[in-house]
DNA sequence: CTAGTTGCAAAGAGTTTGCATGGCG
DNA sequence: CGCCATGCAAACTCTTTGCAACTAG
């Protein structure tokens, strides 16, 4: 999906990079990136490419229409769940072993196949607990 | 905060009574009612009010900006945790037994507090699967 | 060079709101 | 009758798209 590397496309790889495992909306991405040499399209069009390309996860978060990003370029975080914090977007991962026995639990007893992809739970972490 | 029983009220209210436990869109619930009097406004104030009084609780489903909404006048929901059907959106519920241990582990493991009106679990049901 | 990418501005989807009219109690 | 709710259309927010200009490789 991405042939060239253009200093766009930079710019938003250098910012996701500060912020991985953090849940943004596009709206406080673009924010972020205002005054620096990157439209709003060229924005959504890489983030939707970096979707596509798997090294970025969008979902959804309740109460809000805009679409939410979490990057990752890790490939072992298909296999568990993640926890969001509503207050501060980061993001959890729960261990592979906890997230088997939920699955588990939840064919079991419901008949029930978890989607570990498209599925997050929110809450408050620790730190925001405090 | 409604204080009238109006006639497009009803109209909603007859459609929601009839599609409990689903997981419905804006747009679902204006197409179903098309032909009937009562206008999208109308759909949109109402679905709203509702989900003050707390007969209807608004999700948001990965990859779609449309708010999503569930239909329950019941207050126990609440306590436990809720899976959708990614398939045909019907809505499965977690006993609350499972859904407290599951929020014990969440915050024994991670320090986490799950919050179990927001969250909801997404994949596929028992019917969906066959 | 030349196909992929950008910026801009316009178009789209979904949702909200102002205001005059209409209807519930 | 008085206040609330409705319908309509305009406004808004977030996102996508068409197209000419630009640029990475």
């Amino acid at each position: 999906m991405a042939k060239y590397l253009t200093k766009q496309r930079k710019l938003l790889l250098d910012f996701l990079s500060e912020h991985t495992d953090e849940t943004l909306s596009a709206g406080q991405i673009a924010d972020a990136l205002s005054g620096k040499e990157i439209s709003t399209s060229a924005i959504y069009r890489n983030l939707a490419a970096l979707e596509q390309e798997g090294r970025l996860k969008r979902s959804a978060k309740p109460g809000s229409q805009e679409a939410y990003y979490r990057f990752t370029d890790d490939e072992d975080c298909r296999g568990h769940l993640h926890l969001s914090c509503l207050r501060c977007g980061k993001t959890v991962h729960v261990e592979e072993a906890a997230t088997d026995a939920l699955a588990h639990q939840l064919a079991k007893n419901e008949g029930f196949a978890l989607d570990r992809t498209d599925t997050v739970l929110y809450g408050i972490c620790a730190d925001c607990r405090k």
